[in-house]
DNA sequence: CTGTATCCTGTATGATACTG
DNA sequence: CAGTATCATACAGGATACAG
């Protein structure tokens, strides 16, 4: 029971998976896409119109990210004109609530946020007077 | 009370604060110095050591932008050799609680993610031998 | 409709060297 | 110790055109 070995994998090592997981989230796409599927399963085109700003590029290149990971399904129904639906895979559930918690927390701070960077800057104006 | 004048400030909002906010917050680094913090007021060069992988560079620039936006605060003692403490103020503790749930997501859920990988690529692979 | 393929530019970030 | 300045580069991400 040795403190020494303690393998101890955390966020905070850089060559951790743990650090690569929280790098896979820690994109906005992920997060807006995540938290879109998290109200109910969708359709690309969908998505396009629900997440504001998002390209389709990015659209594709993180729900393949997401789905390769295991965080999100695709089903292709296979008809014509195509069909795809993407939804929360069970493991991608449980992050949509921590990452909920973010989106609240975005939504209701962000006046504090606005305030303090105008305060901020304008004591650095200031000093900057002189 | 009309649904149509409803403002409904999202971060799927393109062009929303609360967007802004979200984007603040979805960096690895700002994530990491958070965290570091969360446990402990610490100077620049304990949070280089802490945070493996970061830059100087990085630390520094990242820490300015939360200072900014009033989520961590500096305190510098003007000696000689500098002495300057970081800490989180409250509104970047809340912050901290919501990230922290990330972290300990990351952490608990790695190995799901490297499996769903692995099982992915595997399949990829196979698809791609024909 | 749901993508994929290219091209192209800005930005993010690391490395390195220097300062108070 | 705590930064700042500069340079070089890789990559993110937009625009556009094409495809099944």
């Amino acid at each position: 029971m040795e403190a020494e070995k303690k393998p101890k994998p955390s966020v905070f090592d850089a060559d951790c998976s743990a650090r690569d997981a929280l790098e896979l989230i820690a994109s906005k796409w992920a997060i807006l896409i995540l938290g879109a599927l998290g109200e109910q399963p969708m359709r690309n085109g969908a998505m396009l119109r629900k997440i504001g700003g998002i390209s389709q590029k990015m659209l594709t290149q993180t729900l393949r990210q997401l789905e390769c990971n295991g965080l999100v399904l695709r089903e292709d129904h296979g008809t014509v004109p195509p069909q795809v639906v993407y939804r929360l895979t069970p493991l991608g559930g449980t992050l949509n609530e921590a990452l909920a918690g973010l989106d609240r927390w975005a939504e209701a701070n962000f006046p504090a946020l606005d305030a303090a960077r105008e305060k901020y800057l304008a004591a650095q104006c200031e000093s900057t007077r002189r």
